[in-house]
DNA sequence: CTGTTAGCGCTTTCAA
DNA sequence: TTGAAAGCGCTAACAG
């Protein structure tokens, strides 16, 4: 490995003005700098990161730490939270949880031994010792798309409350009564809020809901289609489903479709999360749409802005607007 | 920030006692072990990876580079090399080259700097500085999914050509002759070779193709809207399409819907890699598929083979099969 | 079993 | 305008 030192030597300078050459900083003689920057070039230098890092005690590096990695929602954050991170010079690792407190818990671990400076989290659950755990060694962190309650924490995401209540009260005004909702896991504010923003659009039209049409499970494919089998199975089985998520809902409409109904002719199906339009043949699904790209370049925005001390305000919460896309995938009861 | 000095202090003992007890290494007497562990949980000591690196020269860190991680076939492999690395105690930093041979550049330099120890790569283009500025630095790398053309490097990827031929080869058995290939990126190996596949099925069956019939593009689904619109502008439209990854085909697919055509029984269209079963609610392409759940698992494997210091082979090319899988796109021609 | 010394590659003083 | 010394946090090698 070539050294600063090694440069230095076959530049005939010091170690110190290869520094001062490498950083554009403090005085150098142009024609000195142009002997180190040879020197450089002869040898292929390249400045050891590491070693910087320990004096700066800055790595910039950030740390994105997401639950499921393969949907199409998270991927869309991760692209836009490495694209406005290396637009300010940060590298980003990311590290995938499978909705495991365990292995989120692992993962801080391992990244802050690797001194990262600032940590963008979708926590897996609603667990307050992750975020304890960053602010205790003050490294900035951004929650993104779920709440921790009780928690004094920047967090970037939408209104799922909000969202839920939309869909639920579509399906109603469309005459639904016996409306499914397929939660994901228990423990996670999106899935909770959900199920709250169900109940209100009932409150509110004053109508009541069977205990029966309330279900939490994962954030798969696989649950959204045990689920909906399950529902299917009850004596009154839903007219209309809900989806929390986009995993959930093509599992469901998997098993809605095993079971010979037609969507949306014998049951609506609505859902979180669109599919992005690259990767579907024909958008069909109602969905309430939440901008991904914009929640995580705003999230990254924000980290940065703490983590270069220029933001000191009191913890935020930035909540994005959700979008409702009707499409073919709901209509009115069966008479 | 607390350092193996505070610890050492605070338990009464010296800083390489401490090293000792976290690294499990030489002899440290059982009272003083805990000692020493009282003394770290009480000031939630954390150790410093960076200045560990800067010793070991070993930061445990890959770096995964990919032309579009918004790809779920990039974005399976993704996942499938976090899995294996962190396994092995790897974190792995991810980095989106948009298929610009400039940012791969630019991200190689950087992670260079900050001392990965291995580099997967998928590569923006053929050309073969990526690779050889690693090998000269002996940073062990691994090429995922194309080809370098005159370069000795570990690859891991599936037969491209052979994967086109046969997805060719069918069409012209159901009878296509006017049969159009969409290529993305002239400069990528995977392009190139898929349309080598066609020219061969074409040949082995003795029939002729029209120059108009193959066209390069990118990789997007726009690419392949836009392509295969003067595809269809021909006086001799073609009557069937392969595209030659999955956002072409959903681009190409967007098109003919809006020319009016019915796939399969207007058109036929048939693609390269598939879309996973969670994203879509009708499996519907007939599909050549890549594993590439295994493609990144045997690269990573492989990278990690290479940086431990147990594999001294020479670079090998592992060539995974590919799955095909006819389903409701393809069909004969209309008489 | 434990501590001291030296050094990984770099940069911040401070001095020349 | 340049250099020498010291130190970031950690550990290998050697003493004790």
């Amino acid at each position: 490995m070539t050294t600063i030192g090694d440069v230095a030597k076959h530049a005939g300078v010091s170690a110190m003005t290869v520094s001062r050459v490498l950083n554009n900083y403090g005085y150098v003689k142009e024609e000195t700098r142009e002997r180190v920057d040879k020197a450089i070039a002869e040898l292929g230098f390249v400045p050891n990161a590491l070693a910087r890092s320990l004096r700066f005690k800055r790595t910039n590096t950030l740390a994105l730490i997401l639950t499921d990695i393969t949907n199409p929602f998270f991927t869309t954050i991760a692209r836009s939270v490495e694209d406005a991170a290396s637009e300010k010079g940060f590298n980003v690792m990311f590290c995938n949880t499978d909705e495991s407190q365990a292995k989120e818990t692992e993962y801080l671990n391992v990244l802050l031994q690797k001194q990262v400076d600032g940590v963008l989290l979708v926590p897996a659950t609603s667990n307050t010792e992750s975020i304890s755990l960053l602010q205790e060694r003050s490294v900035p962190v951004v929650v993104i798309d779920r709440r921790i309650p009780d928690m004094q924490v920047d967090t970037v995401r939408c209104d799922s409350e909000l969202g839920a209540y939309q869909l639920t009260k579509y399906l109603l005004d469309l005459g639904h009564r016996q409306i499914a909702i397929l939660g994901g896991t228990e423990t996670v504010s999106t899935s909770v809020d959900r199920i709250t923003g169900y109940q209100r659009a009932f409150a509110e039209a004053n109508l009541e809901y069977s205990q029966d049409m309330v279900r939490y499970g994962q954030f798969t494919s696989q649950s959204g289609y045990d689920v909906t089998q399950e529902l299917l199975n009850l004596e009154r089985p839903p007219t209309a489903f809900v989806a929390t998520n986009n995993f959930i809902a093509i599992g469901a409409y998997r098993a809605l479709q095993e079971a010979g109904l037609q969507v949306p002719h014998d049951v609506s199906l609505v859902a979180f999360d669109d599919i992005p339009a690259a990767l579907v043949f024909n958008p069909f699904l109602t969905v309430v749409g939440q901008p991904a790209h914009e929640i995580g370049r705003q999230a990254t925005n924000l980290l940065l802005s703490r983590l270069n001390g220029g933001n000191t305000n009191p913890p935020q919460e930035i909540i994005l607007p959700l979008t409702m896309t009707i499409r073919q995938s709901s209509g009115p009861p069966k008479p």
